[in-house]
DNA sequence: ATGAAAGCGCTAACAC
DNA sequence: GTGTTAGCGCTTTCAT
């Protein structure tokens, strides 16, 4: 209310006065300074211990009778101290920080995983770094100085980087652990978590088909995403396990956005023999059926059931509310980075450590009754 | 496609070898662990001069022959040399850390401001490190310990946050610059980035009444969210401009949520009186008033216009498309870097460093001439 | 214009 | 069980 107010307005402007946070320090007069940060000496000395015996504390080495413990930790809250980061990282073996990687995929996705890792990170100590990867512009160069700077304890790959050859190419040579999200077909190489994609579609095309429908639409996901494939798949083996034809004009090609599945739908749904219902191998190209299926004024689920994919927020907000699958992005972050934090890596020759976690079929409005 | 070939099907697993990182460094045989670290003693050895001139060097820092760089910089680009960040910011006074701290506004929101802040971040060797903040828990106890042990060199605060007390107090207590963005009425409290939301609501208002609107909706947004008071009061104003009357049953409160704006719209359209138009202060509400509108088979824009504001993704993401304010969420974000990264700090009794960016209207598809 | 030495705050190796 | 001593890889004095 008051930025108007005060004059500002529709006019760009900086203010003038500009000090670094150095100067202020030094100064020493400004605020409340008086933290002069404590580290671990200072807990030492009043806890009565070495230094030594306050990082075991810390760090839960076992050999610390209970009552040292007690006293060092009662120091530890009484001068609120916490360990320096730098400190640790530099002197140790871990750094406390956890990458994120990911290139551009949905907001709703990139949250999710955030939100799940972070959830998992915290209560160790662990924090997040993230860094967004424009695969149109040279990875090696974003890739390599970064984990060189950093050298975090592990990076968590989401899809597409999940099987981005030079972005694992580089993680392996600065010896930095990795787990894949959603990774393609090549599950041997590294360490990875993900969902049954292939029956889950299987589950969703069966939805479709108990409901009456025999003429399917199909829309295949972003080619470098490995789950596009998977999605693919378990259509194709739901139609075939129930004899259904799958007539190769009713499967299109799409980009995993708005766009490319508002294009296909316009192609699906051009002619006069239409099918009945449409699959979209994810929530915002089945968004971008609902647009085409609005503008056509047809009626959703009445005339045309369409279902997605994912479950991200986009899903509540059409009407009719989409039927999707709830793909658990949130625990698959989380299950990565408790990979990370234990250590995990994986020996050669053995299959690497790998979690597949449980979806949910989401049938809501948008998926009804065949006509006819 | 091989997961399931690998027999996964439907059933969580965990695989068998664990190994960690450490003992795969010592035993050292495994891949091509080829890299040892190389320090900045290399780079001096190779160079031929102290460690402190290259230090000189990698910090930009004056009285180094040119000939002397241009050794020293070959150096570091023959051996590929990475500065470490803990051993930097250990021994100086930068952590090359910036802390982007949200508490689940929109995931378009976020990710934008995540990549604007990136976008300046990077150049600088700066990293990001993201902080979800759950204001329904104590905050104290998730944001001071967590300053203490990774003392950035600044934090961005995202709304809500940039008006929360409990965060305000623990930034400045614990010394760590902050830029907030979008912030409420307190703006003399510290450094902020905004744009003036109350000019654009008044422009969008003034947009509709060129249309021929004069009966027009309008629902607030979060009230935690100081830009909500703003945009309302632009609508207001616009009204008045124009001798429009503001009658309170066309001003619904709403939370920013798809499901508010349903609601609202609800009550706005149930009647046999409704609104030609209605302007939400956000994009998710404005999808929701679209839902309504889809639900009661009413033509947007024919017999309703419908207006957001913020330009999120879900704005394209319906049919007709959104007209919106695109509000500049990623360069706010990068303006905010910038100023964190320069050292910015504001003297007492001065008004703080701020800058207010500029926004701009797209009128798209969701609004139309007034019906009649 | 350049260098030597002294830490930053921790963990690690090895005493005791 | 606990403490001592070295560093980790840099930046920062302060010489020269």
């Amino acid at each position: 209310m008051l930025a108007e107010g005060e004059g500002h307005k529709g006019i760009a402007m900086t203010a003038l006065s500009w000090l670094s946070t150095r100067q202020t320090e030094r100064i020493g007069a400004v605020g409340t300074e008086l933290s002069a940060k404590i580290t671990i000496h200072d807990v030492a000395r009043e806890s009565g211990v070495s230094i030594k015996t306050v990082s075991r504390v810390l760090n839960r080495e076992p050999n610390v009778k209970a009552d040292t413990r007690d006293r060092v930790q009662a120091a530890v809250a009484a001068l609120n101290y916490r360990p320096n980061i730098s400190a640790r990282s530099l002197a140790g073996a871990k750094a406390y920080l956890i990458g994120v990687f990911f290139d551009n995929p949905s907001p709703g996705y990139v949250t999710d995983v955030q939100l799940g890792a972070i959830s998992r990170c915290r209560q160790e100590g662990y924090h997040l770094i993230v860094e967004p990867i424009d695969s149109t512009s040279d990875v090696e160069d974003q890739v390599a100085p970064m984990l060189a700077t950093l050298r975090m304890d592990g990076v968590i790959l989401t899809p597409p980087l999940s099987d981005h050859p030079v972005v694992l190419d580089a993680l392996e040579r600065e010896g930095v652990a990795y787990v894949r999200i959603a990774p393609g077909d090549d599950v041997e190489r590294a360490p990875w978590v993900s969902m049954d994609d292939r029956e889950a579609a299987y589950e969703m095309t069966n939805h479709l088909i108990g409901l009456g429908h025999r003429d399917i639409g199909f829309i295949i996901g972003h080619p470098d995403h490995g789950a596009s494939a998977r999605r693919h798949q378990g259509f194709v083996d739901a139609m075939r396990d129930a004899d259904l034809p799958v007539r190769q004009d009713r499967v299109e090609q799409g980009w995993f956005s708005f766009r490319s599945g508002f294009e296909a739908a316009e192609r699906l749904l051009g002619g006069a023999d239409r099918p009945t219902a449409i699959f979209a191998s994810n929530d915002d190209m089945a968004l971008g059926v609902m647009a085409v299926a609005n503008r056509m004024r047809l009626d959703v689920p009445a005339q045309l059931s369409i279902a997605g994919f994912d479950d991200t927020p986009g899903a509540r907000i059409t009407w009719p509310q989409l039927t999707t699958v709830r793909q658990p992005i949130a625990a698959m972050a989380a299950a990565a980075a408790d990979m990370l934090m234990s250590g995990v890596q994986h020996e050669e020759g053995d299959p690497p450590p790998s979690r597949l976690l449980d979806f949910e079929l989401v049938v809501r409005e948008s998926t009804g009754k065949a006509p006819g």
